[in-house]
RNA sequence: GGACAGUUGGCGCAGUUGGUAGCGCACCACUUUGACAUAGUGGGGGUCACUGGUUCGAAUCCAGUACUGUCCA
């Protein structure tokens, strides 16, 4: 039934709603653990609750399936660990966006009112993306869907905090951090994104207080000298060593700053005079660190100048950007503007609301990273854990070697509320769970930290926290450590050494053996799909158009072995498309030539020569399949599976067996081995294309073998069988299809209609080839259309169409028929062609170095090559000597 | 600025130890034969980015250059 109408085309939208249907209801993905079996388990990297399904979750998504699916027919016990996170910063501006276009503010809502609000709007979106997942078809356990705010979870969480403040791993700290001005709040190193920007360079000069001339120094935000504590210059340089010591005049106000030296200052960069404003550049702020300087903060969290005496009135409470304008004219006034150069840099932008970052002096959570990175850089260079490609393993290292201490504190009310309180008596410690006393004085009076944790230190946790932990669970000693873990290469710092770092500290093993790293999927002209560009593409567009199978296969051409970066061309979809529709066709036909057939193992010493030779290739598929999925090299596995169905199975044994069922004889054999492969070729290609190898092979018969599998998601995944390995007969058919594909080429050449019947002369000097190729002329007349093959004439008509293949002669009488111009025309083409590859060859045979220095088998080939063109030569001259 | 990757027919890509360059789409021609026109059959089309090196022999190994992209500062 799952049909267009009219057509027999495949409709993957009607298959695809059944066993979504039929797969929740009996609820086969559930975690079902089973006794003295290996053990294959992964954890979702948990996506975020306002996001919606992208390229890369679709990827990611199939790559893991593919896996899971493949591991659990093999006969593991398999993990899938899903969820979500809670996306701190996100979440919190989508419900604060939302409660505006109700006229609510956050801060007039107050924080548990405001947290009640974002729980309830989790409640009703929080889960789209996992729905969307659902339509990829993956088999999550679905039963055991997570949350970085579950209960247990958030335990897992304070347990680690407390663990990690009681051993002085976690500590305030009032530094430069990363501030966004719009999201009030800090950010790590890694939420900033660089971007380069086209901005100037301004040449300022600071007076020397003592008349004597001045200092001009180069700066990108010259709103920020306000904040200025001195003028650096290295202490090397030769043009700036007298000033050192003396004191300039700060522009636009009456402070006087000192003349430092510091080896940071890069003499070449702009005029060598650094200006140091230790409370807005995280540089500058150690450089004042070294020099004992004070930091004063010109600029508000809110991105304003501040209100107060380091600021002239005039700029108190103006935006940052508005000020720079201001600043600038007033220096161009002074005099003091000796240049304004145009400047492209780098500047930091909040990667969640792509505002300007404003480095900004407060007091922050950190997490202290020098002991714990330790053993995180020792086990990938011990290769405990590895990436895949390898080479990702170097930017892990080249991290993790220059970590700085991580910021994990977050102005923010939805989240995981710091669990550090305060009493009457400024006693401040770390609490599980909220204390009803302080743990030094007893006071009662105790207040909670505002801020909340970053979500990347909950998401750190998640390969084991997920599992239950720290309770002890039966899922956690099963599947812990994971097997695998995959995800983008962006996000190798910001949660993969996160979670390594994590793991090793407090479980005390590593989370995950292996690291594959997906290639990023572009836009069709290599570019990055963003949804704020308008130029990505939603999977479950792609979804309906296509079909999930389509989709799936296509990701897993371009998995992991594959580039970097892959480009998205909605062409491949549609040809995997159509390779479904092939697949479904094939199917109807071979299970409707099943009528009465029980199925039975093969007998080897049964087979035609098309019978062997379709197994030999469908076992070879078998072993390069498992081979490739053994190396993640998932864009083998997937080709072999598509060239075997298609051009093997389909366009040949097919064909061949519509001859052999005619046969009596040869019918039950035939049916067995069209059967078996087509049986055994829905389980190896199930965890591609989950949905439509479900459907077909439920409609299979099968063996009773097959009884205790209540679905194909279980069946054994298909392993090649030594025994169907036959390169004589894949050498005899390769033959055969040569001198068919001859016919055929002369046929269309000469504009034979399809419906003339034509006889074919075969003249075959070995004795072994025509022996082979008279024993199955079937196949010939078949497949190339031909009347009869007359492999008996020695003298051939004079006015015939020819071809050669090796040395064989395949030719078609034509009599009056024949174009004796076209003729001679083709063979001419084929006598160039043939010379000019004679003379190639010929000249490396005269190379007498080839002959002493090559291998004597390669010398072999080239030297029977070089045999098998003279006598194409002589033939093709023969065959133009009788047109004449 | 540092690191990594890519460059093969019009387009997207394969090409595992070096030994006559393949696939899909697109293109041209023929075919509605009873699994499939979302198909079948045949065909045209590439000095494998450039330069140099190693080698009897290089798309393949090495070095450099150019361009494109990604990650990190």
């Amino acid at each position: 039934m799952a049909e267009t109408p009219n057509t027999g085309a495949y409709n993957p939208k009607e298959i695809e709603a059944k066993w979504t249907k039929e797969w929740f209801d009996r609820e086969v993905f559930d975690l079902d653990i089973l006794p003295d079996r290996p053990v294959f388990s992964c954890a979702l990297p948990p996506p975020n609750i306002t996001g919606n399904l992208h390229m890369g979750h679709a990827l990611n998504g199939t790559l893991q399936d593919v896996l899971i699916r493949l591991k659990r027919m093999q006969g593991y016990n398999v993990l899938w660990q899903p969820g979500t996170d809670h996306a701190g910063i996100s979440t919190q501006m989508v419900v604060e966006r939302k409660l505006k276009q109700e006229g609510i503010k956050r801060r007039d809502l107050g924080r548990q009112k405001f947290v009640e609000k974002v729980w309830q709007w989790r409640k009703q979106y929080g889960d789209t993306i996992m729905q969307q997942y659902r339509r990829l078809g993956v088999s999550f356990s679905w039963d055991r869907i997570a949350f970085t705010m579950d209960e247990s979870y958030v335990k897992a969480i304070y347990r680690a905090f407390c663990t990690l403040y009681k051993e002085g791993h976690i500590y305030r700290g009032n530094r430069i951090c990363n501030w966004c001005p719009r999201c009030l709040t800090s950010l790590s190193d890694l939420e900033v994104e660089h971007e380069d920007v086209k901005g100037h360079l301004y040449l300022i000069k600071y007076p020397l207080t003592d008349g004597s001339g001045g200092l001009t120094v180069a700066t990108t935000r010259p709103e920020t000298l306000l904040g200025d504590v001195a003028v650096a210059v290295h202490p090397a340089d030769d043009r700036y060593k007298e000033f050192v010591g003396k004191s300039v005049r700060l522009p636009l106000t009456d402070r006087r700053i000192p003349v430092i030296a510091d080896n940071y200052v890069e003499r070449d960069f702009g005029t060598g005079c650094l200006k140091i404003t230790p409370a807005h550049d995280a540089n500058d702020w150690e450089v004042g660190q070294r020099h004992n300087l004070s930091s004063p903060v010109v600029i508000d969290s809110e991105g304003k100048l501040c209100s107060n005496q380091y600021v002239p009135d005039r700029f108190h409470g103006k935006d940052r950007f508005a000020v720079r304008k201001e600043a600038v004219a007033e220096l161009e006034e002074l005099g003091l503007m000796v240049e304004i150069k145009d400047y492209e840099h780098g500047v930091g932008h909040c990667e969640r609301c792509h505002t300007v970052i404003e480095p900004y002096l407060s007091d922050q959570w950190y997490l202290s990273m020098k002991e714990l990175a330790e053993p995180a850089i020792k086990v990938v260079e011990e290769e405990r854990i590895q990436f895949v490609p390898e080479r990702y393993s170097a930017t892990y290292l080249d991290w993790m070697k220059n970590l700085r201490d991580w910021c994990i504190s977050r102005q923010l009310w939805w989240g995981h509320r710091i669990p550090v309180w305060t009493c009457e008596n400024r006693h401040v410690d770390a609490y599980e769970t909220a204390p009803e006393k302080c743990s030094k004085c007893e006071s009662k009076l105790l207040t909670q930290d505002e801020d909340v944790l970053d979500t990347w230190f909950s998401s750190a946790l998640w390969p084991f926290a997920t599992l239950g932990w720290p309770e002890e669970t039966r899922e956690f000693k099963v599947f812990y450590p994971t097997t695998i873990l995959s995800t983008a290469r962006e996000i190798i710092n910001l949660w993969v050494a996160r979670m390594i770092f994590m793991s090793i500290h407090f479980v005390k093993t590593i989370p995950f053996k292996e690291v594959l790293i997906h290639p990023v999927i572009q836009t069709p002209d290599g570019k990055r799909m963003s949804k704020s560009k308008g130029n990505a593409v939603d999977p479950l567009d792609m979804i309906d158009k296509y079909g999930a199978d389509a989709n799936r296969f296509w990701f897993a051409s371009v998995g992991i072995k594959g580039d970097q970066d892959v480009r998205f061309k909605e062409d491949k979809l549609d040809e995997y498309k159509r390779f479904a529709n092939k697949l479904w066709n094939a199917g109807k036909f071979v299970l409707s030539q099943l009528d009465g057939y029980t199925p039975k193992a093969i007998d080897p010493a049964e087979l035609t020569l098309a019978d062997k030779w379709i197994l030999h290739r469908f076992n070879t598929m078998l072993k390069n399949v498992g081979h490739a999925y053994n190396e993640y090299d998932f864009h083998t596995a997937t080709s072999e599976i598509y060239d075997f169905t298609w051009d093997y199975y389909c366009d040949w044994y097919i064909e061949i067996a519509k001859i052999q069922l005619a046969k009596p004889d040869l019918k039950e054999q035939t049916q067995r081995v069209l059967h078996n492969i087509f049986e055994g070729l829905m389980r190896a290609m199930h965890p591609t294309a989950p949905f439509i190898t479900d459907e077909l092979w439920s409609r299979t018969p099968k063996s009773e073998l097959f009884d205790n599998y209540d679905s194909i998601m279980f069946a054994p995944y298909p392993r090649d069988d030594e025994r169907f390995f036959n390169e004589q007969s894949d050498t005899e058919m390769g033959l055969i299809m040569k001198v068919i594909r001859s016919i055929r080429n002369i046929r269309q050449t000469f504009n034979v209609p399809a419906s003339l019947d034509i006889e074919v002369i075969v003249q075959a000097e070995s004795a072994n080839e025509k022996n082979l190729l008279e024993s199955n002329s079937d196949y010939i007349t078949r497949l190339a259309k031909a009347k009869r093959v007359d492999f008996a004439t020695t003298t051939l008509p004079p006015r015939s169409a020819w071809d050669t293949v090796g040395t064989i002669r395949v030719a078609i009488p034509l009599g009056a028929a024949i174009d004796v111009d076209k003729t001679r025309e083709k063979l001419n083409q084929q006598l160039a062609a043939t010379q000019k590859e004679f003379a190639k060859q010929s000249q490396i045979v005269a190379n007498p170095d080839f002959a002493a220095k090559a291998p004597p088998e390669k010398v072999k080939i080239i030297t029977d090559q070089l045999a098998e063109l003279t006598h194409k030569e002589k033939s093709i001259k023969e065959q133009l000597k009788m047109l004449d």
